[in-house]
DNA sequence: GGTGTTATGTGGACGCTGTCCACTATAGCG
DNA sequence: CGCTATAGTGGACAGCGTCCACATAACACC
């Protein structure tokens, strides 16, 4: 016991909020326990958001957290659907900037590379939210809705495609699964086996990956 | 303590041999660990390859394995490279049972799909060893080569397409990477947010991302 | 307006993990 | 035959997720 600072214990009194950081605003330690895994599994990926280290940071003993989150499973499953819509999020900001109208072909093109690239980009640039998105929480992802956010702005941009007579309907069924899959297969590599090429490399894969969905989504037949 | 059972202490006999599994023929622990590792992996992916539980099932303390392995990331590195030369063996093994000769146009056309099945039926089929695979492990993958031998196949696979004359040569340079990003992908998104589909929604999904492909590669212009 | 219930945070403990250090015994070389 | 490198043992440590018992604050209700 290294100082002398004794602290009183048992009846809590208003001196002693300053040391024990007592009672907080009702729900602000929950949403401080996510954002600070957030934070964690910015700079560490999922497995970078331990309990202990949360709880540390926002200035609550471990167990605390066990009054808001089943154990580190849930808790991960909220730090995910944040990742999520932080991704969703990124995805809009990336057709949006597109200023050719929707339901033009020339636009309608734009914006699906527009939210391929937003993809691409927010599994380069924040690997470790990446991760976190997809990351296996056996409790159910609480907040967002069942289906995931992403996917929806895929399909949108494909039916853009469609109605832009960009792409033959007969194509279209179920065709935002292989989309997907290539563009977040990509991802995974960049991450994973081809993580060594050098920046200019992968923007080039990256390039050259959205000209091979292209290709097959307004193949002829 | 339980039991009496006094165990000698120091001096090793051969009556002992039995009881302290002492000295095992050289390199066997070694071999046994990666071989424990690999099992652990298979049920478990690679967060279950938790280094005393493999030095529990080879029947050696803890320790020992850290005089084959520098640490515990070490030895993953050495079940993932068995993981990826298991799927290695695979895509062969799905290869070798296309007939046709691998320069005719069927036969080079069956053979890519014949690659792609084997990857996808691998992850779906052994999900643990398939993320063990492709898990981080910052040391090195020791034994297999530097580049990832399925890469190779697959490789090889889109080559004979060429020679085949069903693909321009002018598409080939480097579209193994949106080939291989494709399938991985659809593998990944299957084992991850589209788990929830059926057995028979999968396979549905398989067939329409290989004729993506297809379609992209064949692709006129 | 006092009282009891519920939500929230604390303290201490347990078993498990990866890893380190000191020690021992064997194998194979000279 | 002796020495040195190699391989295995034993004990320890800190960090982790989690559980239990307890303390306190806010809230509802009569």
């Amino acid at each position: 016991m290294p100082e002398g600072e004794q602290r009183p214990r048992g009846h809590t009194q208003a001196s002693d909020r300053l040391t024990r950081q007592g009672p907080r605003p009702r729900g602000a330690v929950r949403s401080a326990l996510i954002k600070a895994g957030f934070e964690l599994a910015r700079s560490g990926g999922p497995d970078a958001v331990v309990l202990r280290e949360v709880t540390r940071m926002v200035g609550v003993v471990p167990n605390a957290a066990y009054r808001h989150f089943a154990d580190r499973d849930a808790l991960l499953a909220a730090v995910r659907a944040e990742a999520v819509a932080e991704l969703a999020r990124r995805m809009v900001d990336g057709m949006g900037r597109v200023r050719a109208g929707a339901h033009t072909p020339t636009g309608a093109r734009l914006r699906l590379t527009a939210v391929g690239k937003a993809y691409l980009h927010f599994a380069r640039t924040e690997p470790g939210l990446f991760d976190t998105a997809f990351t296996d929480t056996h409790h159910p992802s609480p907040g967002a809705s069942d289906q995931p956010q992403p996917l929806e702005y895929l399909q949108a941009a494909l039916d853009h495609l469609v109605q832009a007579g960009l792409m033959e309907p007969a194509r279209r069924p179920n065709i935002e699964y292989p989309t997907w899959a290539t563009v977040h297969g990509l991802a995974v590599l960049l991450r994973g086996p081809l993580r060594s090429l050098s920046d200019r490399e992968k923007t080039r894969l990256e390039t050259q990956t959205l000209a091979f969905i292209g290709a097959s989504l307004s193949a002829p037949q």
